[in-house]
This record gives structure tokens, C-alpha cells and sequence, in this order.
RNA sequence: GCUGCUGUAGCUCAGUGGUAGAGCGCGUCCUUGGUAAGGACGAGGUCAUGGGUUCAAAUCCCAUCAGCAGCUCCA
């Protein structure tokens, strides 16, 4: 009896019964034939030596699919804990499943495994690959599996079978080691592509650091040992990125031992870049009626009973500082002290709305393990502001923020994506399900009203708020928490904010939370990822340095420099003695997007000769046409090409 | 916080029981130079901190502190 297959193609092909698909690949080609891992079956993947009994779509599927990639990234998994099991005793194995851009598997081993031994076990890998070692699809009821388990020792897959209810079930045998998996597989161990173990690190087994901790293995792999190595590079690029890195070899910040942990030291570098965003900032909100507000680092505990956050965020907060008997506390949030400043007068829906604005520094409590460079800290600056208004200004309020969003996050070079985060499962119950609805409504009005492009993102919302969140993409196709506007149900309530109607009666104020950069210092980490250390010419820490070719020219370099400052361009000077290549490769270095060399040509015709990141070497130019170039360029925040 | 790794000059790193090293940077001198490293000489170290083992510790052991990776991806 023939069946009847339908390709992806749609033409048709008649096979008798029990036909493999492994078989009709290679009917098709002996280069389909070498390539074909597995296959889909109506839909269903599956191994390519499951005979077809009846009329399906079937396509063949190789490495070159995104499916085949992680299929045979899941195989190189099997084939990693293959190894493993070969190398060391008494292996428990925990789950291996295929990652975005790879692979990892959790080894409960006696003692640890080391970075060294991960090229043991890549070389045994190696071995099992070229003894083209078979995946064998073992099916047997959860009893037999269980016993096997059992007779095993493996722990850990038992307690997975406790969870599994069906009463079939699929494992895969690569030579010793057999796993629970519901594959497909490739056919056989040669089939994979090239593989690197990257890094191996602690992770508890489920995710619950009350369990046991493992080792886990991380590894990618590529259809070919080229794209393997594109890879890496691209680990290596983004490796020369980081912000840790950039941090130190430009000079902006450093953290230091006696200072304490996720403490952020800014260097007169790293404060000039921070000031310039500072100074935009505040430029751009005071435009948009925002006033600032300025308030002490530490306050009473009972501001923060009040609030809420002592009951709800303790453990995120510093220890009480007893001060004349009364428990401080050191600031976790600016919100309570903004209201009070809001509540030092009877408000009128006429005054209203009223926007205070700060930089408030706050400081919270993260795991040790959590920090990470200026990025995630303990102590850190928002660019905080709230937002009093009644019920009918919200959308418009809402509708200033995205287009304030728009600019800003333009300036930067950012492009970002929008979600309207709604009521989470375990939410503020003071408010009722009215106002949720409501609040989350005036946000998609905005939205709407505005032509933002958002997604929902169901249950997503704050505690106490429903938001809309912002998240950035930087150059390196990474993504970043950005601006957040909440509708806070929680502080009016708990602080009887209100403002007199125009019915003359009292009503409850309308508060909105929002940071458009976040943490100044997570928003610089980003940056300078962002930028890879290139800042435009308007963030830039230092945007021009004048190189005079000898000391001759050491005075009239220093005359350019005043010109530059005097137009407040961030200007330097180096004199030194050394070779112009020493000094051009010095500003390259340290990453200063104009250099400006100046030399006998020059002093006689009051030019300069600029250099510049983007272009290189650009010939002369009058000091005045370079002064009128770059105050352009800063006016307009100008942003390199790529961007 | 937990697991593992790491901590030596300002930076990057070598040194693995027996007198502390290199390159870069820094200083001085020579050199006065034209777009990514000119030459010579020199200064610079409680080898993270505190204990311990040893005739002897940067090196071995313990603790502490800090940094890095991961602890989110689930048969």
C-alpha cells in the first residue's frame, strides 16, 4: 500500500507504507539525505527513522532551519553529557535543554568541575562525535522508566518523572548515557555541527536556591566551524563593550573595596558625561512645566510605614539608624517626601497639574551576587518625577510623557518598544477593580490618542500600579529596561492626597510615578555599551584635544583651546613631547572624537587640521568654520552614522 | 545570598615553597617630530586582608573582603 506525502514544496510523492523519512530524503538527494536531522511529520517533530503509515505532510528538517539548529544544539547537549558521564564518576544528571544562541546541561558531580576540565570533556566530545555514536529513541512505560532511573541512581530524573503523567514515554540513548527527552534527535553523533564549551557556573537545580546547586555547563554550537567563530568574535566585540571594561580604560568611574560593594565612584570623566545628560534632563523637563524638588537622603521610618514600602520592601531596605530614638531610614524611593512637599498647601484642581521633579539618589539592597558594574548597584540616581493631577488630565499627562519618551530616548540613539503592563494576579487591594480599569484605560487612551505602537503585557503591571514601560534596543541588539509611567494606586490613598474641585469639595489627587532614564547609572552603563565607548559629540567627556606637533606650537594650541571653551566645548590640550603618532594614537585610545593637530601650516594660517573619529585624517580647516561645524553638531546632538 | 573561579606595580599579566618579574603607563634626559606607539635611563610592590603550616610562604591550608561567571531558558 502506498501513502501519499506532501512536501513543503506542495508536490505530492507516493511511497509504500512504513516508508522512513531518513528514506525519502535521501530519494530526494544525496545532499538532502547528509543534511536531514529529523523531520515533521504533520507538524509533529520527529526522528527520521519513524516509519510513515499514512498519507502526511512531511518536511525534512536540516541544520539550516532555526528548528534544526536548536534540534541539533540539544543533541550537542546529549553529547556533552555523553562525556561527562564518560569522564567522571557518579554523575547525576539535572535537564540540558537548547538556549538562545546554545546550549546547557546540570551535572550534580562530586567536587567541581573545573574551566580545565571543560577541554576534557570537549575533547571527549569530539571522540563520541567521530565515532559517530548513535541516538537511540527508547520508548517504555513511566514504571520501566522509573525503574531504570532507580537502577541508575539518578536522582534527579526520578524526581521529573514524578511530575510526567503520561504513560509512554520517550528517552534517548547515546551509547552509556540515557535521558528523558522527547527529542527528535539527530540520527547519530556526527551529525552535529562544531561546539565550544564557553563557561561553567553554579545554578540550582529548578531554579530554587533551597535545592541543591549543580554545575552547569554552557556551550554553543553552529552548523559550521565558521559561523562557530563568527560567534565568538561577536562574544569578543561585545566583551570590548562592556561597561566595566570602557569604565576603567576611559576614566569614568570605579568602585573601590573600602567604599563598599555596588558603590559607584564618578571620575571627573564619568561626571561630565553624566552632567551633560543631567543638564538635558533638566532642560527638557523644565520646557515641559516640571519643577524640581530637592530632598534629605534619610527620613523618619514612619514616612515609610505609611507608604507601604517597609511592610512590602524591607528586605530591600537599609537598617534603621537610630537617631535621638527615632528609627531612620536611608531613602529607598523619593515619592513620600515629593507628596509632602505637594501637601504644604491646600492644592486647587486650578493648581493642578503639578510636576516635581529630582534627581534623587536612593540606595537599595541587592544580593552581592546581583551587582554588576554601574549597572546594577546599591546605590544609584533616578530621574524621578510625580505627577499630582485630577482624573481628567491624566491622558494628556500620559500623552506629554510619550512624546517627552520620544525625544530623550531619541536624543541617545535608542530605539524602543512599548508595552502597557496591566493588573498583576497578587495586586493593591485598596484599590478597587473600577479604578485598576481605569487607570490602566487612561494609559491606552494616551497610547492610542498618540499612535504609539504597544503591546499588553497581561498581569505585567506594578504591585500598586499599571504601567507603561518602555524597553530600549541598543547597537548590540540587546534590550534594556527604559522610561516607565505608572499610575500609582497605592500613596494617594495612604497620604489623603487631594485637591479642592471645582465643586469645592475634596478629591483624591491622581499621582503619577515615572522615570524616563531610570538610574543614571544603569542609563550610562547602557550607553556606553550602547556607544561601545564612541559617544556622539555631545555626550562626549572630552570632544576636542588639541595636539601641538611641537612645542612651538604648545601656545597656540592652548589659544584653540580657549576658543573651544569659550563656545563650552569640552576641550584638551596635550603638549607633550612625543611623536604626533604617539599623540594621535593617545587620543584614539582614550576615544575623543575630534583631534585637532596644529603646526607651523597651521599657527600661519590660524587653521587646524582636524581629525575625526568617523572620517580620520580631514585635511585643514579655519579654526572658525571647525568652531561652527562642531557648536552644529553639539546644538543638534548629532549621532554617528550607524544610528 | 549560594556554587565555582580569580585577586602580584596605576593598567594587562607572568611567576606555584628558597633574594619579586615583563609590557604598557608614569618621571628624567636625548630627540622637535605632520595623523594609531622614536630612543636611553629611572622611580614604582606590606604579592587583597587576617590567621595557620613550615627552617623558609606571593606560592600550601583556613577565614574575611572584593571582582568575575551563573543561579531567567525545564521531561
Amino acid at each position: 500500500m502506498n501513502i501519499a506525502l506532501t512536501l513543503p514544496d506542495g508536490s505530492v510523492i507516493k511511497r509504500p507504507a512504513g516508508t522512513t523519512p531518513a528514506q525519502v530524503a535521501a530519494s530526494i538527494g544525496p545532499g538532502l539525505a547528509r543534511d536531514a536531522l529529523a523531520a515533521r511529520v504533520d507538524g509533529a517533530a520527529v526522528d527520521l527513522d519513524v516509519p510513515l503509515e499514512q498519507d502526511a505532510e512531511l518536511a525534512i528538517i536540516t541544520i539550516d532551519s532555526p528548528e534544526g539548529l536548536e534540534l541539533m544544539r540539544h543533541s550537542v547537549s546529549h553529547i556533552m553529557a555523553c562525556a561527562v558521564g564518560r569522564l567522571f564518576d557518579g554523575v547525576k544528571f539535572g535537564i540540558g535543554p537548547a538556549i538562545e544562541n546554545g546550549f546547557y546541561y546540570d551535572f550534580d558531580v562530586d567536587g567541581a568541575i573545573s574551566a580545565d576540565d571543560l577541554e576534557r570533556i570537549e575533547e571527549e566530545m569530539a571522540r563520541i562525535v567521530a565515532e559517530e555514536i548513535p541516538f537511540e529513541r527508547v520508548e517504555m512505560n513511566i514504571e520501566e522508566a522509573r525503574e531504570l532511573m532507580r537502577r541508575k541512581d539518578q536522582v534527579y530524573k526520578l524526581e521529573l518523572l514524578e511530575e510526567i503523567e503520561d504513560h509512554v514515554l520517550s528517552l534517548y540513548r547515546t551509547e552509556g548515557f540515557i535521558d528523558l527527552c522527547r527529542g527528535p534527535h539527530v540520527p547519530q553523533a556526527g551529525k552535529v555541527g562544531a561546539f565550544r564549551l564557553l563557561n561553567v557556573a553554579g545554578a540550582y537545580w529548578r531554579g530554587d536556591s533551597a535545592r541543591p546547586q549543580m554545575q552547569r555547563i554552557y556551550g554553543t554550537a553552529f552548523p559550521t566551524e565558521k559561523e562557530l567563530e563568527e560567534h565568538l568574535e561577536r562574544l569578543r566585540k561585545a566583551e570590548e563593550r562592556d561597561h566595566r571594561r570602557l569604565g576603567q580604560e576611559l576614566d569614568l568611574f570605579s568602585f573601590d573595596e573600602e567604599i563598599g560593594q555596588g558603590l559607584v565612584l564618578w571620575h571627573p570623566r564619568g561626571e561630565r558625561l553624566r552632567q551633560v545628560i543631567e543638564d538635558y534632563w533638566r532642560r527638557l523637563h523644565a520646557e515641559r512645566g516640571y519643577e524640581f524638588v530637592r530632598t534629605p537622603h534619610i527620613a523618619s521610618e514612619k514616612v515609610f510605614r505609611r507608604s507601604g514600602h517597609i511592610p512590602k520592601y524591607e528586605d530591600m531596605m537599609y537598617a534603621p539608624l537610630v537617631i535621638d530614638e527615632e528609627r531612620y531610614r536611608v531613602k529607598p524611593m523619593n515619592c513620600p517626601a515629593h507628596i509632602k512637599i505637594f501637601q504644604t498647601h491646600t492644592r486647587s484642581y486650578r493648581d493642578l497639574p503639578i510636576r516635581y521633579a529630582e534627581l534623587g539618589t536612593v540606595y537599595r539592597y541587592e544580593l552581592s551576587g546581583a551587582l554588576h558594574g554601574t549597572v546594577r548597584v546599591r546605590g544609584f540616581t533616578q530621574d524621578d518625577a510625580h505627577i499630582f493631577c485630577t482624573p481628567e488630565q491624566l491622558v494628556s499627562e500620559v500623552e506629554d510623557l510619550l512624546e517627552l519618551v520620544e525625544e530623550m530616548m531619541g536624543a541617545f540613539g535608542y530605539e524602543y518598544s512599548v508595552y502597557l503592563a496591566t493588573r498583576p494576579e497578587v495586586s493593591l487591594e485598596t484599590a478597587g477593580d473600577e479604578e485598576w480599569e481605569r487607570a490602566t484605560e487612561s494609559l491606552r487612551r494616551a497610547l492610542e490618542e498618540k499612535g504609539v505602537a504597544y503591546e499588553v503585557d497581561e498581569g505585567g503591571g506594578a504591585f500598586y500600579a499599571p504601567k507603561i514601560d518602555c524597553k530600549l534596543h541598543d547597537a548590540l541588539g540587546r534590550e534594556w529596561q527604559g522610561p516607565t509611567i505608572q499610575v500609582d494606586l497605592n500613596l494617594p490613598k495612604r497620604f489623603e492626597v487631594v485637591y479642592v474641585g471645582e465643586d469645592g469639595r475634596e478629591h483624591e489627587c491622581i499621582i503619577v510615578h515615572r522615570a524616563i532614564l531610570g538610574s543614571l547609572e544603569r542609563f550610562v552603563g547602557g550607553l556606553i555599551e550602547h556607544f561601545g565607548g564612541w559617544f556622539p559629540v555631545w555626550l562626549a567627556p572630552e570632544q576636542v584635544r588639541v595636539l601641538s606637533i611641537t612645542d612651538e606650537h604648545a601656545d597656540y594650541a592652548r589659544r584653540v583651546q580657549q576658543r573651544l571653551r569659550a563656545v563650552g566645548v569640552r576641550a584638551a590640550v596635550d603638549a607633550r613631547n612625543e611623536t604626533m603618532g604617539y599623540k594621535v594614537r593617545a587620543g584614539t585610545v582614550d576615544k575623543v572624537p575630534y583631534l585637532l593637530i596644529v603646526g607651523d601650516r597651521e599657527v600661519e594660517n590660524g587653521t587646524v587640521s582636524v581629525r575625526s573619529h568617523e572620517q580620520g585624517d580631514e585635511g585643514p580647516a579655519p579654526l572658525d568654520e571647525f568652531l561652527d561645524r562642531i557648536g552644529r553638531e553639539i546644538a543638534e546632538k548629532r549621532l554617528p552614522d550607524d544610528f
